[in-house]
DNA sequence: TTGTACGCGTTATCAT
DNA sequence: ATGATAACGCGTACAA
């Protein structure tokens, strides 16, 4: 800026009020400064204008395995909702299984970023959040931390299985496996809680041995599928509910490999509604978790909040979309 | 740490000698410093190092369209490759049509990022980039531009269009079909290029109608496959190389809305390797785009430059994974 | 309307 | 080994 000033015959003062747009400059040496700002193809240091203002102008978005098609959703979701605006969103990675994510926020809390946007693994403790939540405004995703609720993003993993669940009980499947994620997840918990309560509130029995346990992953729903079709005999199950798509998609594959059509043999229904659900061989009944609106409200969410605006989260749809992987047995 | 300093009883200067670990420190001191940083939850301020060090230990990452399932790999790879390290990454979103990706650009510019991983959209120009190239150390995933070669990572496109339909002809097949991607984007225009010489050096020949132009979104690969079949009576081609397999998944589901068996009546190859590829139905036979490795390759690459090591960017393994989505004719 | 001087949080260069 | 002090690039209160 000195340069620049020096350059424009001003001080260097004045510079900064043309790069602020104040009004109080005259119009002759705004343009001398404008020409020469342009010459030397200047950009401001945000870090420096940080440093004076106390803020960074950024938002630190924390993100897990962004391998998994439902988190980059969110990500793209957070990411158009901040474009155009003045803030920037700066990501770090966790991790699902150590501290990873502890690291990866204090990453960003020494990058003094303005706000935190996010969606921690099991191993961030609800109280830590809670702490946290009084230092620096905070929006998190896929978790309903009591406390802070109201700064929290999430849907009703538990309501929505229960609603699966009972689609396929109303279609007339009376033996139905689940295969779930890990139990160490709570979102794998809470699905296979609905899945539990429909089967109870409907008088059908629940059986252990038919919900096997998986991980998310696709490998996992190949694994999880080969167990539970080697039960067929004892237990001839008509369809399977699947806690997320991606394993969905390896147990529809694992169906056409031993020769068992769908929907006719077995139905199946996912959960997450991702892209690909709709192009499967049938396309697949699952649940709508609006991934995308989810990162597009955190992202809203914490502007309020950084414009210390009144906050309020609707409740999210959660829709069950009907497509051709169950079959109607009545 | 003014206020650390003075909690311990030292100077400012101790307390950053002691952040930074310098050796020249009594132990005791240290050990009073630590314990003051620990109860205030003391983090140094990352902008104002960057201030005096001149470094933000940042870098800036351009990507486009995180819906794509390729861009999301590819920065998965440079997300991991980064964790643990000293930089960390901060995003920047471009978008395909207009200048969002110089804006996105310039605002990583403008964080004084220390170096750039850039996947640039259609609308920036090689000039630009090797302009850019002169200001900051930076690295190009996608394309290669002439005269900063050796700081691109890419495949080469048309190449494995070639060796796809070669595979093809091998198999058999004498009428084939291409679904490309929008011919505005340099790669779809190679994989174009690939599938036509690859039918002219096999003396078969080029039927402009057999190429339907999509964009590499599913919608418009079912979009593409409708034109194709309609002109089936005309050329009855058994096979289609699509583009992306985000289009081969939607083609798929349009052959089986058309009850048209794969492969038995038509046969189906795809390009990118996504993650659902191996578990559609059947799971489809495709040229495997190593997105994961050009992400970790990339910052790899970007973190030698950095530290001013000498770079070598190796040629890219680009694989044809044989499945099970082609016919085999003879 | 414009310029001077100070401060933001940190590192580095001096003395001590 | 340690403490002043300058400097990094910018915004701004204050004085002119």
């Amino acid at each position: 800026m000195h340069e620049i000033a020096r350059l424009a015959g001003v001080s260097q003062s004045t510079v900064s009020r043309v790069l602020n747009g104040k009004p109080t400059v005259d119009p002759e040496k705004q343009a001398a400064v404008m020409k020469v700002i342009e010459e030397l193809k200047f950009r401001p240091n945000v870090a420096a204008r940080g440093l004076v203002g106390g803020k960074t102008m950024t938002i630190g978005v924390l993100t897990r395995s962004l391998g998994s098609p439902f988190f980059a959703q969110v990500l793209r979701g957070v990411g158009t909702a901040l474009t155009g605006g003045d803030y920037s969103p700066i990501m770090a990675l966790g991790a699902d299984d150590d501290d990873a994510d502890i690291d990866a926020i204090n990453l960003l809390i020494e990058r003094r970023v303005d706000a935190l946007i996010l969606q921690p693994g099991p191993a961030v403790q609800n109280d830590y959040l809670i702490d946290l939540a009084t230092e620096i405004p905070l929006i998190v995703i896929g978790r309903c931390v009591t406390g802070i609720e109201k700064q929290c993003v999430y849907v009703r993993d538990a309501a929505a299985a229960y609603r699966a669940t009972t689609y396929l009980i109303e279609k007339g499947h009376r033996i139905i496996a689940h295969i779930s994620g890990m139990l160490s997840h709570p979102d794998a918990v809470e699905r296979q809680e609905g899945y539990f309560r429909a089967l109870r509130d409907h008088g059908l029995s629940i059986v252990p041995e038919l919900v096997a346990e998986g991980d998310f992953t696709e490998h996992s729903g190949f694994l999880a599928t080969e167990t539970l079709l080697a039960l067929r005999a004892r237990y001839p199950f008509t369809a399977i509910f699947v806690a997320n798509d991606q394993m969905a998609a390896s147990a529809r594959l694992t169906l056409y490999r031993h020769g068992i059509s769908v929907p006719e043999t077995i139905s199946l229904f996912g959960f997450d509604d991702q892209t690909n659900a709709q192009f499967m061989i049938p396309p697949l009944s699952t649940i709508r978790q609006p991934a995308y609106e989810m990162g597009v409200l955190a992202a809203q969410t914490v502007l309020r909040l950084l414009a210390r605006k009144p906050i309020q989260i609707p409740d999210l749809e959660l829709e069950l979309v009907e497509r051709e992987s169950v079959a109607d047995l009545r």
